[in-house]
DNA sequence: AGCTGTTTACTGTCCAGACAAGTAAATTAC
DNA sequence: GTAATTTACTTGTCTGGACAGTAAACAGCT
C-alpha cells in the first residue's frame, strides 16, 4: 500500500507544485476547513509584514484600535471585545507597554484591576495601523465586486456562527454509541 | 477628544455585550480581515479541542494525513504541501517523532535530508483525525447546502490566492504618495 | 460579622508560527 | 577539480494563543 515510499527522493523539486493545493482529494480533508486554515496563517503573516515596519505584531493592532476608539479599558473589557484570552491579554498589554504604547493606571474602583490607556505617542500609529487594515482589506478583496464583498463576509461571519454556537454547546456526552 | 474616558470605571460591566461585535462601525477596521481574523481563532481552538483528545496539537494532524496518504516525504516536502514553514516543521516533527507518532529515516540519496514516515502506532488514529476533520467540516458548514458550501470554498480560496498574489509581489516600492 | 463564591489579573508551561542566522551537503559554475 | 551557489535542515528568539493553577479583591449571603 506504500509503494511510492521512494519516490520523494528519485525526483526532489520536478514535481509539479501548481498552486496551493496538488493532492487531489484524500489528504485534503475537509475542504473548507483547510481552506480555512491557509487563509488565516496567509492573512496573518501578510498583516505581521505590514505591521512590523510600524513595531505592532498581529493581534496588538486590535487592541490599540479597540483602545483608540473607545478610551481606557480594563484588561477583561480587552478579552471580551477581542473573544481573546486572559493570559494572552496580560502578556501583550505588558509587551504594548514596554514599547510604550499603553500606559496602565490603577481602577479608582477596583483594586484587582488597571486600565489601560493608549499613549500619545501611540496616537501617532494610529493612522498607519487604519491604513494597514485598510490595505489588507484592499488586497483580501481584490476583484471583488460590493456585492461579492457582502457575499464573503456574511460566509465568514456565517462560518463563526456555527463554530460559535457549537462551542457552546458541550460536547455533546455521547453520539449514541 | 477623549471624553469617555471615565466611563469604563464608571460603568463596569453592564454594557450591552451582545453577540461578537458591539463595535458599531470604526473600530472594527476592516470587516472582512476582522471577520478571518476571528474565524480563523475559533476555528483553530474548536480543532485543538478535538485534537487534544487523541494526544495532537493543531498542524499536526495536516502533517501526520499528508504521510498517511502520501507515504514518507522529507521535511520540504512537508513544508511545501502544506505552505509552511521550514523551521516549524522541524520542530512539529520533533514532537510527533517524541510522540511516537513519525520515525525519520536518512534518505539514502541525499545525506542532508532525512524521510519522515508514519509509525505503526500512528495508524490507529488515522481514523479518529479523518473523523474530527469530518466533524469539524461538519460543524463549520452547520446549515449549507451543497452549493453554499462550495461557495464558502470558492470565497475561502478567492481570497487565499489574493493574497498569495499580493505576497508574490513585493511591497510595491511607493504608492506614488 | 464572617464565610463562600465569583471576578480580575498574573504566572508557568505547552504549542504553532515567523524571522534571522548558521551548518553541512549537494549542485552548479568556472 | 575547485569555488560559488543553492538546498535541506537546525537553532535561537520573538510573538500569539490555549490551559491550569494561584492570589487578591470583590460581592452576596447567612
Amino acid at each position: 500500500m506504500a509503494e511510492s515510499t521512494s519516490e520523494a527522493e528519485r525526483d526532489p523539486g520536478a514535481r509539479e507544485r501548481e498552486a496551493t493545493v496538488p493532492v487531489p482529494g484524500a489528504a485534503a480533508g475537509g475542504p473548507i476547513s483547510h481552506a480555512i486554515f491557509r487563509l488565516a496563517r496567509l492573512h496573518r503573516m501578510f498583516a505581521g509584514q505590514l505591521l512590523r515596519r510600524i513595531g505592532l505584531h498581529p493581534g496588538q493592532e486590535l487592541v490599540m484600535m479597540h483602545l483608540w476608539e473607545l478610551g481606557p479599558q480594563r484588561q477583561i473589557d480587552l478579552v471580551r471585545l477581542l473573544d481573546s484570552d486572559a493570559a494572552t491579554m496580560t502578556r501583550t498589554v505588558r509587551r504594548l507597554e514596554q514599547a510604550g504604547f499603553v500606559r496602565r493606571r490603577p481602577s479608582p474602583t477596583d483594586k484587582r484591576a488597571s486600565l489601560i490607556e493608549p499613549t500619545a505617542a501611540s496616537y501617532a500609529l494610529r493612522r498607519e495601523v487604519e491604513r494597514i487594515w485598510i490595505q489588507l482589506e484592499d488586497i483580501s478583496a481584490t476583484g471583488f465586486s460590493d456585492d461579492e464583498r457582502a457575499d464573503a463576509l456574511a460566509v465568514l461571519e456565517r462560518l463563526e456562527q456555527n463554530l460559535v454556537r457549537a462551542d457552546a454547546r458541550p460536547p455533546e456526552p455521547d453520539t449514541g454509541h
